[in-house]
DNA sequence: GCGGACATGTAAGAAGTTACATGATTAG
DNA sequence: CTAATCATGTAACTTCTTACATGTCCGC
């Protein structure tokens, strides 16, 4: 249930509506905790519900501004500090296991896509990176450049990987081909 | 929709039941692509209804085989070959965005304790690569052994990332201290 | 006045989790 | 005979995605 605590995370801040925090999920939270904006509606509702966030001020256009309350704040605090390891899915990795039914050539092709694609992840990163050193404000972007770090290491680990793997293969099928 | 690609991919190998799969979802699969009981069965009955595996004998207490089909195959071919970037949501770096709500002693804490986790779950893929690198049987173990190595590269990372990141926050407030 | 940004919501469906429910076979 | 394993299924609920639907304000 990290959705919620997603937003009460982002509400910490400063208050927001559900516009605001959309465009906090596309950009800041893009990397991490990507939410769609039915979700972010129906989640701030919920909170409303529940006590966890006040509806603040209402602008104009039917604006409604949120704010974390006492219990929201304690809420976020109670997961911050519960810490339990997470199940994580992989897509990539699952079609790593089945490889051995395509050709070794495409097998092979397969790999340095991968690795393309997490060199191509990393240079996105580091564009990010170049644009965050200069504007520096608040927690945001204080404890985001520790996860942007762990970013930059995971794709730059991924594409050794990868290249690796491609090692692997080819030197699996080398003897066949002598 | 990569369930139905795992519930595919083992049966490239050989003819399984429910039973049989879930047991290869707990082993081999764990780390990769966790499935419940009730997922597989409903994804094979799915399966079966669009053709893509076929009930190839009926065994004791109404144990079901099934078999892939050319349309299974083919249909786990295109997936293989199709590989588009996925998007990962990760809870653990969720909590570092907002670590700024912890006090700085909370949140050296709580990177330790990452740090220590990451260090567990290295300790855990060693012992599953040492009880792999005997009996070497089959497509599953081949590139299970690719994925595996990933799994172990991602966990020194982590760890590595972590205590890298403990110092991060201790250093900015060292100031404060003295 | 009109286009782009602001702003909120609903509905249908896919995917995953947890819990329940039932029963057959086999090894000791 | 009885406990462990084999074996399949259903139901309720949560989360996430995609698409639809609607309307207002502000700057030019």
């Amino acid at each position: 249930m990290s959705l919620r605590h997603a937003v009460l995370g982002l509400l910490v801040e400063k208050p927001a509506s559900g516009y605001d925090l959309m465009k906090l999920f596309n950009t800041s939270l893009a990397n991490v905790w990507p939410a769609t904006q039915s979700q972010v509606y129906g989640e701030l509702a919920r909170l409303a519900d529940a006590g966890l966030v006040d509806v603040a001020a209402e602008g104009p256009r039917g604006r409604k501004e949120y704010t974390l309350t006492e219990e929201g704040l304690a809420e976020l605090r109670g997961w911050l500090m519960d810490a339990q390891p997470e199940v994580h899915r992989s897509a990539a990795l699952l079609r790593v296991f089945f490889l051995g039914v395509l050709t070794p050539e495409q097998a092979v092709e397969h790999l340095t896509q991968l690795a393309e694609q997490a060199a191509a992840d990393l240079a996105r990163l580091r564009e990010l990176q170049k644009s965050l050193d200069w504007d520096n404000k608040g927690m945001l972007t204080t404890n985001g450049r520790l996860a942007l770090e762990f970013g930059l290491r995971l794709h730059e680990m991924r594409e050794q990987w990868a290249r690796w793997a491609t090692q692997q293969i080819t030197a699996d099928g080398e003897d066949l081909g002598s």
